[in-house]
DNA sequence: TAAAACTAAACAAACGTTTAATTAAATTTA
DNA sequence: TAAATTTAATTAAACGTTTGTTTAGTTTTA
């Protein structure tokens, strides 16, 4: 779908609202008001609240999807080099798409079963299978063990960078860092889980002191 | 505080009903339906919907609180057995308190500063200082490696449990699982974060193999 | 001049809360 | 103990707002 200047900025307006606030909590008053538009636009440029959400969603997803098409292919990294360069894209991505993958986390807590929660079902399946892949490659190379337990694994992976951001006014506290601008704080939670995460796999998959 | 019957009714309903469909999706209406009572009866014992909130918390929270201080005084169990043991109970205690737990994810998710936010800070707090303690022992003790980022791996623990509870319909998809009853489904879940998160924790605190 | 974009106003429904009246329980008085 | 009185529990109805959406009219663009 095609978006002109006026529904992009209020697709961004309701991304950030829906995230914070939650869609019941977010009024289309509020969006409007925030993207500078009549209230009115949003049910003629979108028909609905509901299908604003959809259309902030899928206008949104595709930047949480793994690209790891080229990964599986390439032949010069070792197995273990690519499950990194994955934690890194995840670590990235949900950093960066921090207002997206709160609004995925909300719609997973609703049991509601509605257009958005299929697309997230739909997405996770997809990352599932690329991950799935880089996996078997290390086994089939013998680099990596038999036994891994890849729905706990990506449990782990998806679950760690999921909590950071959820204790982020927590983790503030805890370590003396409430003053810390948005853009560092973000910058030494990037670089505490790529180095957390990694020592995790790399004990999880390899069989490696 | 003491609640009569129709009180903790009152609360119980509510605990389910903001967990499922959030704060802000949950009624008044829809809580003094299921409870059986008037409307008006919760702003009579609750004097409001966020003061109900309030108490449903409150009510609830002492669930959630580690019980660790005997663990740490035991002189026959082993650092890492001690470990294993607060592990199954974080287990337990996340997906015993399910409904609990979603509200607190909910209320993590929104910025805005409530009595409930800060209560969750405490709750937190509370668990962290005891986790840091059970480290610290086993450290001293020269079991432990000394370089342990305790906060990242509080957020694995919490994390990971939290990722399987969210992700609980995709999960079932994938396994093939989506007829089972939720006793059963939450015992095999069970089985499998003990086994998954004791295989992490001994890789991320010891040495050994 | 026809179509699209945009607006202010109005719509009914749902919201949290309050009110005023009634019933039930507890306490005091005779 | 029985009646009288006070307090607490409960109700249906109403309150004023806010909600998402629609309407009917106006302005802008093609």
């Amino acid at each position: 779908m095609e978006y002109n200047d006026k529904q992009t900025a209020i697709i961004d307006i309701a991304e950030r609202l829906f995230s914070v606030s939650g869609f019941d909590g977010t009024s289309v008053r509020d969006i409007a008001n925030e993207a500078g538009v009549n209230v009115a636009m949003i049910s003629y440029y979108f028909g609905s609240k509901e299908k604003l959400m959809e259309a902030v969603f899928e206008h949104k997803s595709n930047k949480m999807r793994l690209k790891v098409e080229n990964l599986i292919q390439d032949t010069e990294m070792t197995p273990i080099q690519k499950i990194y360069l994955l934690i890194d894209e995840y670590v990235e991505k949900f950093l960066d798409q921090k207002n997206f993958h709160m609004i995925m986390m909300r719609e997973q807590l609703t049991d509601k079963r509605t257009p958005v929660s299929e697309l997230i079902l739909e997405l996770k399946r997809r990352n599932l299978e690329s991950v799935r892949m880089l996996i078997h490659d290390g086994q089939k190379k013998g680099v990596f063990k038999k036994n891994i337990d890849i729905s706990m694994m990506m449990g782990t992976l998806i679950g760690t960078v999921s909590q950071m951001v959820l204790s982020q006014p927590f983790y503030r506290k805890v370590h003396g860092m409430e003053e810390l601008g948005e853009q560092e704080f973000r910058s030494h939670i990037r670089k505490k889980l790529s180095i957390h995460l990694k020592k995790l796999f790399k004990a999880l998959l390899t069989n490696e002191a």
